[in-house]
DNA sequence: CTGAAAGCGCTTACAG
DNA sequence: CTGAAAGCGCTTACAG
C-alpha cells in the first residue's frame, strides 16, 4: 500500500542502502546517484516510516507529557511551550492525563507506550516519596514541580519558598495584617502547597507579624470552583482578614467572584494574590497579583534535560527556575 | 537490555508465539502454559515493546491532534476531551500545534509521524480549498469546524449560521438595537467567522432591523488583546453602539477590560456576548454570554469517528455538534 | 562509492 | 494446544 525504501530502489535501480544513505545525508554518495533517488523519493511521493526507522535505531523522536489536566490554564501554558521546545529539537509530543491521580501517574512514568517513547516528562500531584525511584526503569524521566523524592530523577522547579516569601512580604509591607491563605495542603502529597505555606510563615517571622492559622482554607482541587467554595467558609467563619494569598490563580480567580458577591471591595477592603500568573491574571476585574514562573525557560530545560538524558549526557541544565512576583491591582495598597 | 518476548519464552520454556498467544489473550492454551508464562512476564517485568508490535500489525494506537495552540484555552479544553474520548479506546494522542499556518496545518495532515500514527484530529484555520483534498493519503483524517472543501473528509461541527442568530437575536428583542461585531473575516479563509455574520445578518432580517457595518470590526487574531484592540477602534469611530458580539470568548473578555476602562457599564451601556463558552465566561465580571458547543460531543464524535473510519467502516457519527446559547449577566436586559 | 544480508521485536499463517 | 519460520520497513556493520 504505501511506498517503501525499496520501491524507491527499484525506481532509482539502485539498493536500499543507497537510498537509505540519501535519505539520512550521508556524504559519500555520486551525485548523479543522489539526484536519481530524489528523483525516485519525489515521484513516488516516499515518506520513510518512522516506525520501522525507529524499531531499528532505538529512537523514536516521541517523548511523552503528563500532566494533571490540559485545561487547567496552567498546564495548557506550560504543555504549549513544552510542545514548542520539542518540535524545535524534533522531537513530537505525546499528551497524557492524569488528573492528578497516582496509578496514572505510575503509567506514565514507566513509559505509556513502551517502546515509542523516548522519555517522560511529568508534572506530578499524587506520587509518593519512593514511586518515583521504583518506577523509572528504562526511560528518562524529567519532573516538574517539586521533588518527590530524593531519588536521582531530573526535578525542575521555582524556588516556591522564596516566592511565597516575598509574596507574602509585600503584603504585610503594605500593611495588610491578617493574610488567610486559601490551598494549604491536607494530605502529605502537596509537596509545592507545603513549601508555598512555609514561605508565608518565614515572611511573617521576617517582619515579626504573628499570623492566625484559623484563616487557611484547605481544598478539595484547585481550581475556580474550589477557590469560590474556600472563601465562602472562609467568610463564613466570621473572622477579619485583610488579604488572601491563594496557591494558585484558579484558586484566585474563585475567590475574586465570591468576594464581588460579598461587595468586599479588592483591593480596598481585601487584598488577594495568586500563583503560577496565567494569561487570565492581566485581565481580570481587577487585575491579579500574582508568582510568576517563567513557563518558557521551565519547558526549555525540561526539554534540553530530557534530551541530555536520552543521549547519555551527565550534564543537564540546572534545574531551577527563575520567577518573579508581578504586582497588579488585586493588591494596590489600601492606604 | 530491554525483556524481551524471546527473554519470556526462554525463561516459561515455551515459544514465542505461546508467550504471543498469552499476552493477547488467545482462548486456546492450556492453563499450565499460562500460569508459567504469566509467571515469567511477571517476574521479567515484560511489557511488549508496542514499535514493533505496530510494525507488524500496521496499527500504532496513536492519533494526532493538530490545533493552533494549546494555550488558546477553547483549544485546551477540546484537547481535553479529545484525549479523555481517545484513552477510553485505548488511543494515546501526539499534539501539534500549528500557530493556524498552513504550511504547518499541512504537516499535521499528511499524517505527522508517518507510520507512527493511525489518524488525523485537525482543528484547521489556514487550509485552502483543495489543499485538503490533495493532501489527504494514507492515514484517514477527522477535521474540526467548518468544511474546508467539498471533500470526502470527515468534519465536525455546529451550526454557526443558526448559533450567531439565536445569538443576535436574543439581543434584538431585549431591545438592543446598535450591535457591533468583534472578529468580522478579513481574509478568505475565515469561514466559521463567515458563517457567524450570516447569523447576524438573518437575524436582523427576522425582525426587520438594519444593521451598520461600519459597526464591523475586524482582528488580527482571536486573543484577549485582540479583542481589546477593537473595541478601542470601535469607541474611537465615535459611533453608538449599545451591543457587541465577539466571534470568540477572547476577544470579549478582551473586550470587557477596555469598555471597563472607558467607564462604559455592562450591560446597562452595552450588552456583550462571545463564543465558545470556555470556563472564564461564568466567573468573568460580568459573566458573559455565549454560544456554548458541546465540546465533549464534539471530542467524543471526532475520535469516533476517527477509529470507525481507520476500521474501514462507512458509517460514522452524525457531523453536526449541538450547542446552546448561554445566557449570562453581561447580555441582561437593559430595561 | 555501492550491494547483500542480518536483525530491531513483534505477529501470524502454516504445520503438526 | 504449541512450534519453526517468514516478514513488517527500516539501518548498519561487513565486504568489495
Amino acid at each position: 500500500m504505501a511506498v517503501r525504501l525499496k520501491d524507491v530502489a527499484e525506481m532509482a535501480g539502485v539498493s536500499v542502502k543507497t537510498v537509505s544513505n540519501v535519505i539520512n545525508g550521508y556524504p559519500h554518495v555520486s551525485a548523479t546517484t543522489r539526484a536519481r533517488v530524489e528523483a525516485a523519493v519525489e515521484a513516488l511521493g516516499y515518506r520513510p516510516n518512522l516506525q520501522a526507522r525507529s524499531l531499528r535505531t532505538g529512537r523514536s523522536g516521541v517523548i511523552a507529557l503528563g500532566v494533571p489536566r490540559l485545561d487547567e490554564v496552567y498546564f495548557a501554558e506550560v504543555a504549549a511551550h513544552v510542545i514548542d521546545a520539542a518540535g524545535a529539537l524534533g522531537l513530537t509530543v505525546l499528551v497524557e492525563q492524569t488528573d492528578g491521580e497516582r496509578e496514572r501517574e505510575l503509567e506514565v512514568l514507566s513509559g505509556i507506550r513502551p517502546g515509542m517513547v523516548d522519555g517522560v516528562i511529568l508534572s506530578p500531584l499524587g506520587l509518593s516519596r519512593t514511586d518515583v525511584d521504583e518506577t523509572t526503569r528504562g526511560v528518562p524521566v524529567v519532573l516538574l514541580g517539586e521533588r518527590v523524592s530524593g531519588s536521582a530523577v531530573d526535578h525542575l522547579r521555582i524556588d516556591n519558598v522564596e516566592a511565597a516569601r516575598q509574596l507574602t512580604r509585600s503584603l504585610l509591607t503594605s500593611g495588610r495584617r491578617r493574610v488567610a491563605v486559601v490551598g494549604v495542603p491536607t494530605g502529605s502529597h502537596a509537596s509545592a502547597a507545603r513549601l508555598r505555606l512555609d514561605g508565608y510563615q518565614r515572611a511573617h517571622g521576617d517582619l515579626d507579624v504573628a499570623w492566625d492559622d484559623e484563616l487557611w482554607m484547605s481544598v478539595a482541587g484547585y481550581r475556580r470552583a474550589d477557590g469560590a467554595e474556600a472563601v465562602h467558609r472562609l467568610v463564613g467563619t466570621g473572622k477579619p482578614f485583610d488579604a488572601i494569598f491563594c496557591f494558585n490563580d484558579l484558586l484566585a480567580l474563585g475567590a475574586l467572584a465570591v468576594l464581588r458577591r460579598h461587595s468586599v471591595r479588592v483591593p480596598e477592603d481585601v487584598a488577594v494574590a495568586g500563583f503560577d500568573d496565567i494569561d487570565e491574571c492581566s485581565y481580570s476585574v481587577p487585575t491579579l497579583t500574582s508568582v510568576s514562573p517563567d513557563k518558557g525557560e521551565l519547558a526549555l530545560r525540561a526539554v534540553h534535560t530530557l534530551q541530555a538524558r536520552m543521549d547519555g549526557a551527565g550534564d543537564v541544565p540546572d534545574p531551577e527556575v527563575p520567577f518573579a512576583v508581578v504586582q497588579r491591582e488585586s493588591t494596590a495598597s489600601s492606604r
